[in-house]
DNA sequence: ACCATTTCCGGACAGGTGTCCGCGTCAAGC
DNA sequence: GCTTGACGCGGACACCTGTCCGGAAATGGT
């Protein structure tokens, strides 16, 4: 009736060339509609556009792409997607990488993986990778050498450790610091470590940061905290609390004061010590990590860390973007995000 | 010393030319050794092997992949990357996906952005679509009809009501009967519903199972069964949970049962209950949906429904998968999940 | 030294897109 | 009818890899 022809279903067309057959026009001339050269009648360039929207066609990414040179790729790489602060950090992450025009290629890191996934993001000619999350120190290490060998920017987030590595990570013994701080001065002089053994490497930090504020009030951590974790079982980290909680329960003098990987051990183990007929905080103080939602849903409010996870992925994306834009930093960036105490219901006054 | 000339940084490799050039072959012999072609010296090979581990070059995945057939990469449009049980569906069905050969695009849908998405994927010439998530249902359609005339295979988990789209989701109806059928066993008679609005097109599936169970006990939706939500503010579900229970508190005949959309709004209203001195079971029943570990955190431990992710997401594997091997089906493939209902502590006895 | 076999070279093409450039074509103005 | 633009055509090359194939080279055996 008008000027298309009839409404047969449209051809399925896989290239530009095709599609200028199907207009009528010249393959270079169709491509030059795609990418907006002037010098093109408009009776023409809708010519074009209407066929685009009528077949649907989609230039082929891959062909561009051969190049090399800008993909506008950046890789992640993910330790799990199953915590909710990691996964916030993602989602932050991702939706801002899109609002710069980067597209992210998301892998999730099973063990001995970081390799594999490497190479292809490296095969996808990324312009930048990122990881998020914990990982084997050394294997990490490895990659991180790679990459520099590649001249591709890389950052990690979280994972503390690595010297050459840029780095953006929360300061998790300062952290500790202000947490044991904000305990002494209620005057708790015994503690339960909950999940944080004490000669764990990855918890080195948190450790360090204990050590040092019971330091300085005269304290020494072999004396008056205690670790049960003979290793971290983190399938269930709920269960994991309370488990660990009752066994503290056992002991003649239990502690105090309870302090707990993250928010969901320090639940549980509040669970347990309520269930023995312990009040919070009269009873026992507790504490958690994250300052994830479900610290507000408690009874009482949980006492805990916030991670600062708007600020930390804003630096990561300022340590990203300085990188893609300068190339490579002289020395590697190492940015600590200062944590935030939430102080709220699950701490209190020692008994006594 | 050996065979490798000096210990300067080797140069910088971006295609196999170079690197045939740098080991001293022809680019074709190379590309033998990377595709493991037969009639190689082990020699050969092995100088091959030695310098890509040297350089580290990766081969150009794009230059590979423009021949179109066999990407092997399956795009993923997720709804969002906030709530554990759709993560849970995502973190499966990539790991699945990735022990069948398939890499996985992710994408995070934002308002209107669906369109781009798809662009995206269908430029990056993806073998299948899958949507995860509840969507704007006329936008998804379009994307589904899209799709369809593209010959691409797709799947839509969770979202339900596309009669022309291959869907994988609970049986949210059935869930909502076996769940009131429940709390009408238990006595009650007169239900809160927390974030389930009676008239609202997404929550259309819950209402009729609800109002299903209450008709065959005799019972009419309107009369025993009341709901305040205007609108769906979805930003903190706990503070949700929480006001609305407290809304309901202000009636005179509080009902006996609450019934809420998700976890969090009933561990929101439970704790809103509580602080007004009503016990639980005791005083007021409340109800969850999605199972999440958070329902073994409280006290009492609440009553849910199992979303039964794992069987989920293997039969949207089977549904993909058939798709990829025996192209797109006569009919849309429609394949509910049954739904299990999980009874804690949460629900009881009506009091009177 | 000769021959047979293994092994490697290098030219060629395909795949889809971006871009450059010379050359037609067509319409408008003089 | 001429010139002058504006616009579209189509050939050419580049990007990188996979593959085929004829021929050259090296290897091994006699």
């Amino acid at each position: 009736m008008s000027s298309s022809d009839s409404k047969k279903t449209p051809p399925r067309i896989t290239s530009t060339a095709e599609l200028a057959r199907y207009v009528g026009l010249a393959r270079t001339t169709v491509s030059r509609v795609l990418n907006r050269q002037p010098g093109l009648k408009q009776s023409t360039i809708d010519r074009v556009h209407h066929a685009l929207s009528e077949t649907g066609f989609t230039p082929n990414a891959y062909a561009t792409l051969i190049k090399g040179k800008g993909t506008s790729s950046i890789g992640i790489c993910m330790e799990n997607l199953l915590t909710p602060p990691i996964l916030l950090k993602l989602a932050t992450l991702q939706r801002q990488l899109r609002s710069q025009g980067y597209t992210s290629l998301i892998e999730v890191y099973g063990r001995g993986e970081s390799r594999t996934i490497l190479r292809h993001f490296l095969s996808m000619r990324v312009e930048a990778v990122v990881f998020i999350g914990h990982f084997d120190t050394a294997e990490l290490e490895t990659r991180i050498r790679e990459l520099i060998g590649h001249k591709t920017p890389h950052l990690i987030i979280d994972h503390h450790g690595i010297p050459l590595a840029n780095t953006v990570t929360l300061d998790r013994a300062q952290a500790m610091r202000e947490m044991m701080n904000h305990l002494l001065a209620l005057g708790h002089r015994s503690f339960g470590l909950l999940g944080i053994p004490l000669d764990h490497p990855s918890r080195f930090e948190r450790i360090h940061g204990i050590r040092a504020a019971l330091a300085a009030h005269g304290l020494d951590l072999p004396a008056c905290a205690r670790s049960f974790d003979a290793q971290c079982m983190r399938t269930q980290d709920f269960e994991f609390g309370h488990a660990l909680a009752r066994q503290f329960l056992e002991l003649k003098q239990p502690p105090t004061a309870y302090v707990a990987l993250n928010d969901e051990i320090a639940i549980g183990a509040m669970r347990a010590l309520q269930e023995a007929g312990l009040a919070i905080p009269a009873g026992a103080s507790v504490t958690g990590f994250n300052n994830q939602d479900i610290c507000t849903m408690m009874a009482p409010l949980l006492t805990t860390v916030d991670q600062q996870i708007e600020p930390t992925i804003k630096t990561a994306m300022q340590v990203l973007m300085s990188q893609l834009r300068d190339g490579m930093p002289a020395r590697p960036i190492l940015r600590t995000i200062k944590p935030e105490l939430v102080i709220r219901q699950s701490t209190g006054r020692a008994a006594r």
